[in-house]
DNA sequence: GATCGTTTTGCTAAAGTGTATCATATTTTG
DNA sequence: CAAAATATGATACACTTTAGCAAAACGATC
């Protein structure tokens, strides 16, 4: 369900986009990119999850850091942050153009699975709104809730 | 820029909603609704802001039980529970039928500042996901996120 | 309206995510 | 290569939310 490749970030991208706002290109900075740059499959990534595999790759990178960098490529632009409600943000690969390929999110309130979806639809909304409200959208976010196929057939009524 | 008065829950919805499902009505449970319903105006209220407004209404009712009940009350789709990536999860009060009344949120980077808009034209992409999932979609949930007017003007590049 | 079984509450402890602090180490610039 | 600024790592801390359990409250039945 989810498109063709997009062209995503690379470290020389990172390295440009630190270096223009005075921010530092670091070993742990770059390692933290490569992980999701080697696991283009294993989206929706938390701090835990890449401070596990990096220690599972023999990295000694301290999870206060993994913590800093994840916030900082959010705020650069190279890594999206998504909240699924599961208690902790999570944070997928960016691609370079934005608007070439916006996927979204569909969340079984079952057993927590997340599918995506591509879906260009919104452009003409967000351009619509945008218009009413003065504000300069950046990034929009498009999550549908409800129960899977296999979820459907077993009660939802208790627990 | 949001929408005219829509039907929202009521105690006696809560009344019949709990029982249906063999849960009680209690006190408690009462007075969290309330809380929504006196501040309609007071939207996005998180467990901590419930708690406190009880509190100033010389309620003596504990943390625990506020976050059980809007837990509950979000299952039983009184409420709906929302997230902005401040920390917290956030409720508002649900209207009755939910496909008159879809309201979503725009929210401002710099000051954090979040702005409703009325959007209906979701509903046929609903449909369309449904369709091509298997999904039974029970709700869906839509943020765009930027920069206000007035954070417009300001430099974005650092912190 | 009293009784019984079940659910709910309130308190407290604890888990879990994320942030602040600060000494030490590293990067970039010249 | 040296200096200045930034980044790291470790730990302690703050904060939101959950778990456990004894006591209280609800509501169905008699």
């Amino acid at each position: 369900m989810t498109g063709a490749d997009e062209k995503t970030f690379t470290i020389d991208d990172l390295k440009a986009r630190l270096s223009t706002k005075g921010y530092k290109l670091t070993p742990q900075r770059k390692e933290i990119l490569q992980v999701f740059i080697d696991h283009p499959d294993q989206h929706h990534l938390s701090a835990e999850d890449v401070h596990l595999m990096l220690r599972g790759e023999n990295s000694k990178i301290g999870l206060a850091t993994v913590y800093r960098s994840l916030e900082l490529l959010g705020s650069l632009g190279i890594l999206l942050p998504i909240e699924f409600g599961d208690g902790c943000t999570r944070y997928e690969l960016n691609t370079v153009d934005p608007s070439k390929h916006r996927h979204h999110h569909l969340v079984c309130l079952k057993c927590k699975k997340v599918i995506e979806f591509d879906e260009d639809r919104l452009d003409e909304l967000e351009a619509d709104i945008a218009l009413r409200s003065g504000f300069w959208i950046t990034n929009h976010e498009v999550k549908f809730f409800g129960y899977c196929k296999d979820c459907q057939t077993i009660d939802h009524n208790r627990a």
